[in-house]
RNA sequence: GCCGGAGUGGCGGAAUUGGCAGACGCGCCGGAUUCAAAAUCCGGUGAGGGCAACCUCAUGUGGGUUCGAGUCCCACCUCCGGUACCA
């Protein structure tokens, strides 16, 4: 009896595709190209997650469709396998990384084989390899010489670089420093995020509540000589690179936010001695606005210089270079104390918590350069050093933050802007006791007195800059990426630092020339970080880390790069996966960039896009690629949940308590709402019932249950592992189910039965073909070799066109649904046309690959099906000769007439008023309105 | 707080973009087949009312626009995800 068996069939098709390169990319395409992407995985020990399947089956049925359909299609797979997991094996164990990186990759090579995805596997390649990374760190070393060019906005090459004639007559070493400073990838002390626990510097990115986002250990700030990477420099371009994308409205705003580009103005305060500021008004007024602001002023930074009359007092970052020049004497002890503080705190412990805000004064005042007047100024971590100027004008009336400050120290509060005059509070706000934050007219603010806002702003920049006290700029949420991790599995920097001969650097680096390429890892007896901010690569032997070159010393670089840096470039690697002598051939990159489809979770949302973005746009401008943005299309998958859980409650005694009463105390336990505490117990479905919202037990339909389905944990215990699926249901149950379950997008629940479900789809699939009954494999007797007849011919090209239709449009759970409808309709027929048989899997074939091979055999097909062309409906054969609409009355149905589809407006609403039923229901009603839409309906309004 | 997304049967979800709400699947009920069960096949299945033909109500809540609203507008509620003093 042969039965659907997948898991014979399954393997047998995958391997016959391996042996004959069934899914081998040509070079360069032959007519249209299509390069479809997944988010390659970080191959972990788990092995792959069910969410990992939907986004990869999405793109393979998107793949097969357009190979059926004639286009020369791009689908590779690769593993972003440096990273910290690894690591922290290798330091329990002592196995090499590379070791365990590799028995994963080799697990999910597996997984990925087992679900018959359609991948060219002669592309495969992994960050990991050594011929991967050489080309990695040849992309760095374009960072490195690249520096940007803000007249033209575009990357150029370092030797390019406008060198100032101050900088040209201190000689090579001043030159050479100058470059350094202008460098796409530089190294500068920053403040890093140290975590002793996992010995190593985090990215802001990286931590979480101030921990560290594996593991939850805590984070410290220590400043280190840290690589960056210029990425703000890109900031204004990757923000315009956003607008032509087809991606999601979502993530692109995220990016934006991310960059956060805003305008206002710079402004300086003076800060010197009353006999002076005369004469620096004069001077300001005479030369402009410098671009440093000297030693006699405070820069700040304001989105609302027309607030500039209601700046009463200043705060610097603690941060702030020129915080121990403005503290007094009298101050200092205090402001140290303070500033002391600050630095042991993360950003985010500063703002976390309370929320309260505090801060020192300095004893200094500044000029308000506006009023004339002197203000206070103070300092605050409010104010973020690495925003703007690091200091503020702080302007209470109009901003939330300054408000709160003042409040708490008693300042001044100015208002400025006066709110429409229908405003709830205005009366507060014009007393200073309610914060404005929105648009007005301007008032005690001189001659800007009763302009609005906008006009405000402009006009006040436009006399700032007039009085060299200011000027209009842009600034830029995003940061500089701290680039470097003083890890051991990750790549290493080509960069060499030049020593002399006591080994002490000299502070001049040089690149590793490309030849040399790559930068191996060295060999480590042990990989265990050492607990200080070093990176392990320093434990290596001399012979790896000393180089000569040209007679001279060089230390190697001992950082190395973050895990994000290998998934900044990977899809360009698959276009030329084995190229020996270039990055990528030129002529083969022009023909599939960009990716047409780049399918992967949400979470990489901002950095990876961003990061990847960032890359590809400088080696555009160094021309190494030749389109702007590397992912045209971008969709996200939505998360898979697991099972719906139903969750009741008891007491100690054992009683249940409704959930409606549940809440939880100050040490986060569960407890009823009279106190008692209560615990979770998991519910059967069948012991309770649906009322209005919500689920109760039936035995007592007073108590109320929680039902709701989770992410997937470990934890928890809800993980879907793929292998089981696979096992139990076959692969093509799995792509099916994953696909039907509801749009790619959305969030959802998983459900072992909907997994049946679809089984037994495709065992009715394999019935309506196969005779299930005879013990040779062979085609059911209803399976004929004649022609459909017309209600056939119907359905089969209904079918096609709307599974044609649906998968362009990705919506894949309705293209099943059609594949179900028509496997309904054929089975029901004792004859079942062999050429509508065979149209069918070929509709079925980008879905559930193995058991339309096996089919296709089956009913003839000497070939791969994969090879078959899509098949095309035929509009004539859609046609039905009569359809049934409905008619109306007062928008409601109540009967239904049979009209040729062709039907025109008037014809309609003759047949419908003729029509019996409708005659009795307005016999003796005025009809006031008649709406006929030619084969919809028909609507009568009669009073 | 702010930003995004979503609320439709017992469940997952459909609905040509303003035109027959609930396609398709799961579950459930009934029937056929069977010694019996599984499997399979056929039929039914939003709620309430009626012997019936039919009637009434129904897409988170409340209003509105329209001949007609799940779909458009206004106000609100709930859930999920992201985010955190960026001046």
């Amino acid at each position: 009896m042969p039965r659907y068996n997948p898991s014979e069939i399954e393997p047998s098709w995958q391997a016959r595709w391996e042996a004959e390169k069934t899914f081998a990319t040509p070079d360069l395409p032959a007519g249209k190209k299509r390069y479809v992407l997944d988010m390659f995985p970080y191959p972990s020990g788990d092995g792959l997650h069910v969410g990992h399947p939907e986004g990869y089956t999405a793109t393979d049925i998107v793949s097969r469709f357009a190979r059926m359909r004639g286009e020369t299609v791009l689908h590779p797979m690769g593993f972003d396998a440096f990273g910290l997991p690894a690591e922290e094996h290798a330091i329990k164990t002592g196995e090499h990384p590379r070791v365990q990186t590799q028995r994963n990759i080799d697990n999910f090579t597996r997984q990925l084989k087992m679900l018959g995805f359609s991948y060219d596997w002669d592309r495969v390649i992994s960050t990991t390899d050594e011929d991967y990374f050489r080309w990695t760190q040849w992309i760095f070393l374009v960072l490195y010489d690249t520096w940007f060019d803000r007249d033209q906005q575009k990357g150029r090459a370092i030797n390019e670089l406008p060198i100032p004639d101050s900088v040209a007559a201190q000689g090579e070493d001043a030159i050479g420093r100058y470059r350094d400073d202008h460098r796409l990838a530089y190294q500068a002390d920053a403040l890093v995020n140290w975590c002793p626990e996992l010995g190593t510097v985090l990215a802001n990115e990286e931590v979480q509540d101030g921990k560290s986002e594996r593991g939850g250990y805590p984070v410290k700030r220590i400043p280190l000589r840290q690589w960056m990477l210029r990425i703000t420099d890109y900031a204004e371009r990757l923000l315009e690179g956003l607008d032509d994308l087809e991606w999601p409205v979502g993530i692109k705003k995220l990016q934006q936010d991310w960059i956060g580009r805003s305008t206002g103005a710079e402004v300086d305060f003076f800060i010197g001695d009353d006999q002076a500021l005369d004469a620096w008004i004069k001077s300001r007024a005479a030369n402009g606005f410098p671009a440093e602001p000297g030693d006699l002023a405070l820069r700040v930074y304001t989105t609302r210089p027309d607030t500039l009359f209601g700046a009463t007092y200043m705060v610097v970052a603690p941060e702030h270079p020129l915080v121990a020049a403005l503290t007094s004497d009298e101050q200092r002890s205090a402001v140290e104390a303070y500033c002391e503080k600050a630095s042991f705190k993360s950003d985010r412990e500063r703002t976390d918590g309370e929320r309260g805000k505090s801060g020192v004064f300095t004893g200094s005042n500044a000029v308000n350069p506006v009023t004339g007047q002197r203000i206070p100024i103070w300092v605050a971590d409010y104010v973020l050093a690495g925003y703007g100027t690091g200091a503020i004008m702080a302007v209470p009336a109009h901003d939330e933050r300054d408000f709160e400050f003042a409040l708490q120290y008693s300042l001044k509060v100015v208002p400025v802007v006066d709110p429409p005059v229908d405003h709830k509070h205005r009366e507060e706000i014009l007393a200073g006791k309610i914060c404005f934050a929105a648009k007005g007219a301007a008032i005690n603010s001189a001659g800007f007195d009763g302009q609005q806002t906008e006009d405000v702003k402009l006009a006040i920049t436009a006399r700032l800059t007039e009085d060299g006290m200011g000027c209009a700029a842009v600034n830029y949420k995003l940061r500089d990426w701290l680039f470097s991790r003083q890890r051991f599995w990750g790549e290493p920097f080509p960069i060499l630092h030049e020593v002399d001969a006591q080994g002490e650097a000299t502070g001049a680096k040089r690149a590793v020339p490309v030849e040399d390429l790559p930068v191996r890892l060295p060999d480590l007896e042990d990989f265990k970080p050492h607990g200080r901010p070093e990176p392990p690569l320093a434990k290596a032997d001399d012979d790896w880390l000393y180089v000569h070159l040209d007679g001279k010393r060089y230390r190697r670089e001992t950082n190395t790069m973050p895990q994000w840096a290998g998934s900044c470039w990977y899809y360009l690697r698959y276009i030329d996966p084995k190229n020996q002598s270039q990055l990528i051939d030129p002529e083969k990159e022009k023909e599939w960039m960009p990716v047409d489809l780049y399918v992967g979770g949400a979470e990489h949302a901002v950095l990876h896009l961003l990061y990847s973005r960032f890359w590809h746009k400088v080696l555009f401008d160094r021309g190494h690629v030749s389109v702007p943005e590397p992912f045209n299309r971008l969709v996200n998958q939505g998360m898979i949940l697991g099972e719906v859980e139903y969750t009741g409650y008891l007491d100690e005694q054992d009683q249940p308590v409704s959930a409606a009463e549940v809440g939880r105390d100050d040490e986060g336990n569960r407890i009823a709402a009279d106190g008692r505490s209560v615990r979770a117990v998991a519910m059967q479905e069948s012991d309770l019932e649906k009322q209005g919202e919500t689920f109760v037990l039936k035995s007592d339909p007073a108590i109320r249950v929680e039902s709701r389905a989770f992410k997937m944990s470990k934890s928890r215990g809800n993980v879907v592992n793929p292998d089981d699926i696979v096992e139990q249901y076959g692969a093509d149950s799995l792509r099916l189910y994953e696909m039907f379950m509801g749009p790619l997008e959305a969030t959802k629940p998983w459900a072992m039965t909907g997994v049946g479900g679809v089984r037994n789809f495709l065992d009715r699939v394999w019935r309506m073909i196969v005779d299930d009954k005879s013990d040779a494999l062979q085609l059911a007797s209803a399976v004929v070799d004649q022609d459909c007849d017309e209600e056939q011919l119907r359905t089969l090209h209904q079918t096609i066109k709307r599974v044609t239709e649906d998968t362009e449009a990705m919506s894949f759970n309705t293209a099943i649904a059609r594949m179900m409808e028509f496997t309904n309709h054929f089975t029901r027929s004792k004859k079942r046309p062999i050429s509508a048989m065979r149209s069918f899997v070929v509709l079925l074939s980008p879905y559930a690959p193995h058991i339309s091979e096996e089919l296709w055999q089956l009913l003839g097909g000497t070939t791969s099906i994969s090879n078959q062309s899509w098949p095309q409906w035929d509009e004539a054969a859609l046609v039905e000769s009569s359809i049934e609409v409905p008619v109306q009355i007062n928008g409601k149905v109540k009967a239904k007439i049979s009209i040729s589809p062709d039907t025109d407006r008037d014809t309609m609403m003759d047949l419908a008023l003729n029509d019996e039923r409708v005659r009795s229901l307005i016999e003796g009603k005025q009809i006031i309105k008649q709406i006929a839409v030619p084969g919809r309906l028909v609507n009568l309004v009669v009073k």
